[in-house]
DNA sequence: AATATGAATGGGACCGCTCCCAGTTATGAA
DNA sequence: TTCATAACTGGGAGCGGTCCCATTCATATT
């Protein structure tokens, strides 16, 4: 089933059907028509590789989460970017891949990823401060986004949410509550997004002239689990409000502090990060930072289609807002007085 | 970078460079140990487009979920299916793209999924009984593989656990236990897996000669909700026991249970499917069916990808074994005396 | 009426690779 | 030494599209 099929069969030559599958205002209405009704009939489709070979776009994006297919699949948050990205695309008729490779394939694999011309942009949800993907990245010609920003900015295109400014909001918030003794339960402190919510942390401590104590600051690793781990250290230290990072980490840190005895938000208040699906209705309900994660994901999709339309030698920064939303997982200090 | 570059770099004709790339034998040691270096040092990748077009493969299968993104992502069966598939397709150098569409898209794209010759061949996991794609598989020459049977099998190729078998062999545990009243959670009964494990507890009912009643069958839909909600419904009806079509169900149920103020095992019984990660750590540990997920998915790689090396007209019926996992949710009819 | 203009279409030349066939050289047997 | 054979190697012909240029024909302009 090809092109030259098709024309024999609509009477008309190649470069005419060409034209329709391409939406090329160049052809009379009888002939579009003509040739639509044989594609249909015959149920065609054009060969993407020939496409590609020919042309130069596939119309299929690339979508790289580096970063072990369990973790990819077991964290919520991105179940959502790839809900953001896939519905963005297709309602421009993009359809997108995503590429799987356990960790040591993938470092052998990634180079035919980006060379391999099966892919018209990529989309990187990584994340990771030093990741050497990048430098593959920039030196091939391939036009792609990253979805986290990266701290030697200027060169790449990003989207990101302000994480410094959304956990600078926040552990202001258990400041004005009343709140001296704030911990953090930080992410992964490799990953930009954890280092700057750390960063946000600290921030809003010194506005408020609030000490920073390192035995307030413990490492995470966006994990249910981690979260627990850190919990179980962060106890003893008897922080009054703890701002977690993530959560998922903040579900972890909850089920340690019951598991201690420590009722949430009464003997004390724990802030999430995220506000995935479950915050809404956990026990207790989690207050936390919105960001709208899905969003990140489509408008990712949109630039980077927009950058492969239209190639320009200028990067993206996007910053989307958060929104801080209090439920019922922090109290005031008044709850607690032995302190 | 083409492969006439690196003909020309190499002195040698782009016959010789195309056959040093698919190891062919006919070339001498010397020519060949030279194309390669000049490879290496031009970090040199074939276009797949090209390999495809002028060849017949490119090295790349895709997997297939037509379940909408987020299902996908929240269930951790499928994340052990794809963690199978892309190391066993990795361990002899092929690579795997996981298709993302949104459920409306996805019908317009599949089309071109399977006819762009983008892919040497599919795993579909659908296992939705009578999948509209599995006529458009069939119809298309694209070697493909299902993970889960299909009911009009003999057609198609497929690896699976015995559902039914594994069903069977949990309920008959829980009668001779020595329990009676045995309910069932179903998973969906438009799956054929949930349609098997419904079978299999009819199956075991009958052979314990236990009366099969129509309030002791919920039909659930593997979320952990619809665990909650099977369950709710179910308790009127004062099951011993029950047997839930998945431990993530089994999650919600248990949940259900709590909240009603049944102890588990002492005051009901429940039994899961899947031996999930989670299943040994929950509360309580889940008496559950292990089944090889991961392994299926491996396996349905090796076996697609053998496919596509040798064509035959021969289809792959593959049943692995599952194994019955016996931990704490589930007690004996003695702890509550009442019945 | 003669010419310029533009819309619609056709045909050739690739895109980068693989496959097949033919040619070259080296090797061993006659 | 001569010739058949094997071991390599090179070149041509596509794979199924897209792009560009050339062509045709109808319409508008002078």
């Amino acid at each position: 089933m090809t092109i030259k099929e098709i024309a024999a069969l609509a009477q008309v030559s190649r470069s005419t059907v060409s034209r329709v599958l391409n939406n090329d205002p160049d052809v009379s209405e009888d002939t579009r028509v003509r040739v639509k009704q044989v594609i249909e009939k015959i149920n065609y489709h054009p060969n993407i590789a020939a496409r590609r070979l020919a042309g130069g776009h596939t119309g299929v994006i690339g979508l790289l989460m580096p970063m072990g297919v369990s973790t990819l699949f077991s964290d919520p948050y991105f179940s959502l970017i790839v809900q953001g990205v896939a519905s963005a695309s297709n309602s421009v008729d993009h359809t997108v891949v995503l590429w799987l490779a356990e960790p040591e394939f993938e470092r052998r694999t990634i180079g035919q990823f980006l060379h391999n011309h099966i892919i018209d942009g990529a989309i990187i949800a990584s994340n990771l401060i030093d990741d050497p993907l990048l430098k593959a990245l920039t030196d091939s010609d391939l036009p792609f986004i990253l979805i986290g920003r990266h701290p030697a900015s200027a060169e790449v295109s990003y989207v990101d949410v302000d994480n410094q400014n959304a956990a600078f909001e926040m552990v202001s918030y258990l400041a004005r509550t009343g709140f001296s003794q704030i911990a953090t339960i930080t992410g992964k402190l490799d990953m930009i997004a954890g280092f700057d919510r750390l960063a946000g942390y600290k921030q809003a401590m010194r506005h408020y002239n609030l000490p920073i104590q390192q035995k307030m600051i413990i490492e995470g690793d966006f994990s249910e689990q981690g979260g627990y781990n850190a919990m179980m250290k962060l106890l003893p230290a008897q922080p009054e409000a703890v701002f977690v990072a993530s959560d998922t980490m903040a579900m972890g840190a909850i089920r340690a502090a019951h598991e201690c005895g420590r009722r949430v938000p009464e003997d004390i208040s724990i802030a999430g990060y995220d506000d995935m699906p479950f915050a809404a209705s956990s026990n207790p309900p989690l207050t936390t930072i919105r960001q709208p994660v899905q969003q990140c994901g489509a408008i990712a999709a949109q630039t980077l289609i927009d950058m492969i339309d239209r190639p320009s030698a200028t990067h993206h920064h996007i910053i989307l807002p958060t929104e801080l939303v209090i439920r019922s997982s922090c109290g005031s200090p008044k709850f607690h007085p032995t302190h």
